[in-house]
DNA sequence: TAACTTGTTCACAAAATTGTCACAAATACC
DNA sequence: GGTATTTGTGACAATTTTGTGAACAAGTTA
């Protein structure tokens, strides 16, 4: 949610969590930038008018790197381009004031969309490693590596949360089955055998240790 | 833990102490209903079949104040409506007989889950510091520096409370834990590291010492 | 049934973190 | 300026966490 005044941001984030989002917020161009590049966010809710870059220039920064969702905000008087925003890759827009319930169901439409176009989508893909989880198939340096049911698995969790940091027991929870009784050290044997089949290709190490928390799959900047 | 029947009560007891829980238990609904106002669990570990006020009553009475997560228990034969007890807000069930590894698990997992969806706003974001706590990750000058859990949870800290100061005591308290037994100087010698870890890309001098008082996270005007 | 695959657990070594102490440096106060 | 407090710093030992190899168990296939 980048948007400079206060009030509409708390506003917004409030209803958002209600409904079981989790909202991080900007106030400016720069930081929505900063924060867009370091997380991935799942729908960004963009102002247009912001101190310093703009809602268009954001935008259009953003859409050279990701095909993230994003929705414009708009005050009633500005004029406001839809034809630009639909060109610089803005999914929908909502003009102010708006009333929350109507915020809330744009956002869960233009989820919904999202979801289900990208839900064609079972590969993963990252410089030199290719994840298709349709076909179970994991290529690594352009050559194909057979890996475990729970190897697989493992691997596509991590790496369809990329740079988030699991632990053990959520690991366990997501992969093996939420409540799994058995013990967490577990995951340790199973990331190093992924390590030793995913390195002899390239070089890059994916799953990387975050010393006392966990493991987390690593994407370069 | 609500449970009429002592062998299991002190099984069960026994194993979540072991785990270092603090248990405390009633052998009736009634007296689940007092203990649960008197003092406030983190969890309650209901049986169904109870002399007296059954189950389902105690927990819907619960839920009239507080969210506190319930596991129910029930027994195989039972007819157990698993839709009533979500509707009741129950978080989890288990059905007896259970191992006593698999409900140490699912007590730990709704713990977990509980945990998760209290906390918000995972990033922050100052000129040049970027502290993403999803990803344990700290950015300083636009590049990832690495700190240990303590120091990330010491900034951490700082930095969602900027510009208020902390003594050292105040530090170990929330950081640390509660009651922490140790030398408050220890404080001094993550502040230290912390420095250290921070100076290299970015001029700025982001946690200042306030003389007599601690420490406190400064933000630029 | 035997060989094989897969997943789990365990024990030990290796690595990293953390707390404490002693002493140096800085600050406040007289 | 002098002194007492407070803070910064470097080194070291204790503790915690992780990597790894091997053994074991369960299930599958030939």
């Amino acid at each position: 949610m980048v948007e400079d005044e206060e009030p509409v941001r708390d506003l917004v984030s409030m209803y958002l969590k209600k409904e079981g989002f989790r909202v991080e917020t900007a106030e400016d161009g720069e930081k929505a930038l900063t924060m867009a590049r370091s997380f991935a966010p799942d729908l960004i809710l963009l102002d247009l008018m912001l101190p310093g870059l703009d809602g268009w220039t954001v935008c259009k920064e953003i859409r050279k790197t990701t095909s993230v969702p994003i929705i414009m905000l708009t005050a009633r008087g500005e004029e406001f381009d839809r034809v630009l925003g639909l060109e610089l890759g803005a999914d929908d827009y909502i003009t102010k004031p708006f009333s929350p319930r109507e915020m809330v169901a744009r956002v869960k439409a233009v989820l919904r969309r999202a979801k289900q176009t990208g839900e064609q989508n079972t590969v993963l893909s990252y410089p030199g490693l290719l994840i298709d989880h349709s076909a179970s198939r994991v290529e690594a340096g352009g050559r194909e590596i057979q890996l475990t049911p729970k190897e697989f698995e493992l691997l596509w969790f991590l790496a369809s949360h990329p740079r988030r940091v699991y632990s053990r027991e959520q690991l366990l929870e997501n992969v093996w089955g939420y409540a799994y009784p058995g013990d967490p050290r577990t995951v340790d044997t199973h990331v190093k055998r992924l390590r030793e089949k995913l390195k002899n290709p390239g070089a890059k190490n994916y799953i990387v240790t975050v010393w006392g928390k966990g493991y987390r799959f690593e994407v370069a900047e």
